[in-house]
DNA sequence: TTGAAAGCGCTAACAA
DNA sequence: TTGTTAGCGCTTTCAA
């Protein structure tokens, strides 16, 4: 609690700063504002004492150019907005410098909004990015269909869907087969030896959530062709940690007992693996436990967990890569970029 | 690889979208541009009739309000710029999100940078977005001192420190007392029966670091009194999870051997973790490890890490109600708002 | 090489 | 209740 003072503001305080335009530095400098925008804008064409006039008048009056008016001028925005589902997922922090890397040193400016799935929120911040008048988007749809898209897409803003495919090639996107991922995952265990599995999933609005169950699926009947497998599918409303910890009773409960659990997300899974730490279940002896995203920090526990790896860094520079060329490529054309999920076993899934 | 089609582009796709102003609307309506502004404004004194003309021609025209000539006419931007050390660590994305829970529902959009600790790129950023006009910035200086900071406080743009104190109080700060935590970290282990210790700690630019050594020091000196103790500091790049792991060699070379380390942030730690568990040195039989954030992820190793924990939310949250009051309030008063750092003692220190 | 001036899209004061 | 208009800060054409 420190107040500064208890007297009134002093004159130096109270002194609001005055915003400094071209007028003013024109007015230091004695020359029109023509001049001073073109030592800004096209340094070569004035004359060397001049501009040094112009520059040494910018400097003493701390001009800083306002954006706002040189877009309104026809001017680019040299902002990018980035949409995630969530922050606190090192997965999409990852995207998000890998867009970042990128577009950083093309001098952009990024934008962030995280969503939590939720459309509204999306919604407002797809809305928020328009009206500031981003040269493009980033975002990964919170919602099952693009029609919260359909504005951008109407009105020209160029837009990178990240982690899903765009239909219908309406949109450049970087993907990664989630399918195949959830495939891989479940084919893992079943091939260890594992009969009766959990897919603990997150919400299915979320398509990451629905690609990956429909690859957990696929691995359970072309396994049934050989002999009997059975999955038991849960639902948790959102893909933390937390959610994790909470559905081990639920897990716990299921008869016959499960052998072997497949997680939405690493998150998920270590929610999963500390609520089973807690209640004396061993992984992977007693309940084998395989994750998604292959976050650093799950190959750090121990048991190491298995997951799913997916280059979320390159997913962030692809999607950025997309973007320029759609802003700045007159010929461009909309395309997918996708990488392959690549299984990591470790530990927490081979006894 | 999914090119559209290889003709020339269609009709609909080479059709521009041709920005809709104000006027347009207006045209649309059959009303003047002065009654569009007025029902999106100040909606009560228009008619209703005319209201759902206008309401209708803005959908029927996908107008979307241009924020830059807003501005200019006297507007706020509804923006905010954070910038911090790292978004890779998820201390930072927490705080971020903090922010973004108490800004977002004031109809902010966030500005988010993330500098490595570079000041080159935070000046690059503050830069940006003092162009942009940002109503305020949330910051975690890259620099020892303030000078980088000195063109926001000139200009007058709210300013919120985080996670850092600001001197002679210019500006607003959330801070955690960072000696205190150092202290406590390094007490913890000589009282613990630990002697000789490593101090990992990261680049001394970086306050924190500074801050947390002085703790480990302080520790030293009080316990000296009762009895000998050493702590040998070693410093590193980054406070990463990789030179975390690069520098357990340099640790393990130390003689006499250490029987504790001090982490200056929990990534160097889960780094020190992973590398002294490649090279089968036991945790905390041959070597005590303490980190410090207490991000969620060491709570769930085996040894769980014991750490120093900060409420990083609460900081970020915290930082944007100082903002929110100093762009708001015109009695504001710089603040500090000050976290108290909690040691959390696990498996990984206490044997 | 420099200056004068129009105009970007919007809001708000004022007039009708 | 609605329309007209000046002007926000900047860039850029055109003229000097």
């Amino acid at each position: 609690m420190n107040s500064k003072r208890t007297g009134p503001p002093s004159t130096a305080e109270i002194e609001e700063w005055v915003p400094v335009t071209i007028r003013d530095v024109a007015k230091v400098a004695g020359v029109s504002t023509g001049t001073v925008s073109n030592v800004l804008n096209r340094p070569a064409i004035v004359a060397e004492t001049t501009r040094q006039r112009v520059l040494a008048a910018v400097e003493s009056t701390g001009f800083i150019r306002n954006t706002q008016a040189y877009q309104l001028r026809g001017g680019r925005s040299h902002t990018v907005g980035v949409v995630v589902l969530d922050v606190s997922n090192p997965f999409f922090t990852e995207m998000f410098r890998g867009a970042e890397s990128c577009l950083q040193s093309e001098g952009y400016v990024l934008m962030l909004g995280s969503t939590d799935g939720l459309t509204e929120r999306e919604a407002n911040f797809v809305r928020a990015m328009e009206e500031h008048r981003v040269e493009g988007v980033l975002i990964t749809p919170a919602a099952a269909d693009l029609v919260g898209l359909a504005g951008l897409k109407t009105r020209g803003v160029p837009t990178v869907l990240l982690d899903r495919k765009a239909p219908a090639d309406e949109f450049c996107s970087v993907t990664v087969d989630d399918v195949r991922g959830g495939e891989l995952a479940a084919r893992h265990l079943f091939e260890t030896g594992h009969t009766e599995l959990v897919f603990v999933n997150g919400p299915t609005t979320v398509r990451q959530c629905r690609d990956r169950r429909q690859g957990v699926r696929k691995a359970v009947r072309s396994t049934s062709k050989a002999r009997k497998v059975e999955v038991t599918e849960i639902s948790v409303g959102a893909l933390t940690v937390r959610h994790g910890e909470e559905v081990v009773d639920r897990i716990l409960a299921i008869s016959p007992r499960p052998t072997g659990v497949v997680c939405a997300n690493d998150l998920l899974a270590l929610g999963v693996l500390r609520g089973l730490a807690t209640r004396g279940v061993k992984v992977p002896e007693d309940l084998a436990v395989v994750g998604y995203d292959d976050l650093i920090f799950g190959s750090m526990l121990s048991p190491a967990l298995t997951s799913v790896r997916q280059p979320a860094f390159e997913l962030g520079s692809a999607a950025a890569e997309l973007l320029l060329d759609e802003v700045r490529n007159p010929d461009h054309r909309h395309r997918e970029v996708r990488f392959e999920p690549e299984l990591v076993v470790r530990a927490s899934s081979s006894g």
